[in-house]
DNA sequence: AAACAGAAAATTGTTAACTGTTTTCAATAA
DNA sequence: TTATTGAAAACAGTTAACAATTTTCTGTTT
């Protein structure tokens, strides 16, 4: 066997189907406002549109439903889903269940590699917020630190879930208010509190400082959604 | 408007697509054991084995792998999945996240409907149970115990989470041990005290209790899959 | 024997046409 | 004007054929 390095560069060109390609252009469509809530989304018309046929339309809408980001009505009908203060809750809630077994298993497998990638994500949400940041760039960062602690998870169904729930994370997230004041003094000491913590292996400190960034991400979302739920999930 | 019960005789035959039903009995083939681990999946045998064209069975294997009941190689074959110790931890730590969500939740918001039907599976487990019980029986009433919780939960995504990851539990449920002396003991009591928990609203003794609970499954359904891995989360 | 190359078969990815249902719209009646 | 009806259009579900890729097989070379 040759060297690792070339066994990288010549690696098998990892297959992407048709299907693949028109979500993600569905996805970034969507996550941009270019196709807005309630609009239908039509095989037809998408297919013509994107110039393929039907087949990976179709397959392309059942992935875009299956990450929240599209409805389907009895009938079939699709349309780009319009999110509520009902699914903010049910978003955060589920969102801080993985989260907090996704930061206890990288306190256990997190490896040097991971918690370089963790600080240098902290380190460009510094800089960025310096030279004034913007609402996406802030979400993005922000979630690009998320993604790499459910890699440390080690836990490949975990990453699958949050795969899925990541979009309509997204979406709320743009929905104004990520990067105000509040976000920019809190989010570099929060996630690095975070990463350090994952560093020492205190997973139960970790959990907890886990649970109250959901908090606090949930509240700064949560001003965007009218009035808020009852009990919004104390313990 | 016409009366209720007439309403609920007429309402909307649910569609029910080609799709669905070939998912349905492709998951039961699976989990029947009569289709076996690592045997291929393969489109146009299975269209005509079930008498309907490739796409609906190409959908039907898509929902198929996201279950887990099947996995996809890189270039498009798809296996019946062989659930191994890794996947079985991993499947539990996730339950367990979830359950805990799901049994708080069901606290807060669990009506006497779903507490009678909570306490008729329980009552029919120890009536199972006392006229013996198999490994398929035990299995499946402990499941529906649980679906109850999650429906109680009033929490849709979650509800979807727990129903992608069902069929995966329920495979490893009937990897043997299941009805076995020790359940039998301990089955109906530990329901039962679940079920007074939450109708006793006490959200962390429910949360603690489901993780016990879940921590007794593992144990239980883990001697089939050899040597157990270092550390099966605790907390 | 083991490794390789090339042809043949098998299999998935994609397309376009067909079928049945749902939705829309316009004409008609209350 | 507001319901109701029926026809027309739009749409998703399904099918079958085609294209591209992967796997298997077989003969050849080392």
């Amino acid at each position: 066997m040759v060297n690792e390095s070339l066994a990288r560069i010549l690696a098998p060109t990892i297959k992407r189907s048709l299907a693949d390609e028109i979500a993600d252009r569905l996805r970034n469509a969507i996550l941009c406002g270019q196709l807005a809530p309630e609009e239908p989304l039509r095989e037809a018309a998408l297919s013509e549109l994107m110039g393929v046929s039907r087949g990976p339309v179709r397959e392309a809408l059942s992935r875009i439903e299956r990450e929240g980001l599209a409805v389907v009505t009895p009938t079939g009908r699709t349309y780009v889903a319009r999110l509520s203060r009902h699914d903010l809750d049910e978003v955060f809630s589920l969102r801080k269940a993985l989260e907090q077994l996704a930061i206890e298993r990288a306190c256990m497998y997190a490896d040097p590699k991971d918690l370089a990638e963790l600080q240098s994500v902290v380190d460009d949400m510094a800089a960025t917020i310096a030279r004034g940041i913007s609402e996406k760039e802030a979400a993005e960062l922000d979630l690009r630190f998320h993604d790499i602690v459910y890699q440390a998870s080690r836990h490949q169904r975990l990453l699958n879930y949050w795969t899925t729930l990541r979009p309509q994370v997204y979406v709320m997230m743009l929905s104004r208010n990520v990067a105000s004041a509040d976000f920019r003094d809190a989010a570099v000491r929060g996630h690095q509190d975070i990463l350090d913590t994952i560093k020492s292996g205190d997973k139960q400190r970790a959990r907890d400082l886990i649970g109250e960034h959901m908090r606090v991400a949930y509240d700064l979302v949560s001003q965007s959604y009218g009035q808020p739920c009852a009990n919004p999930d104390q313990d």
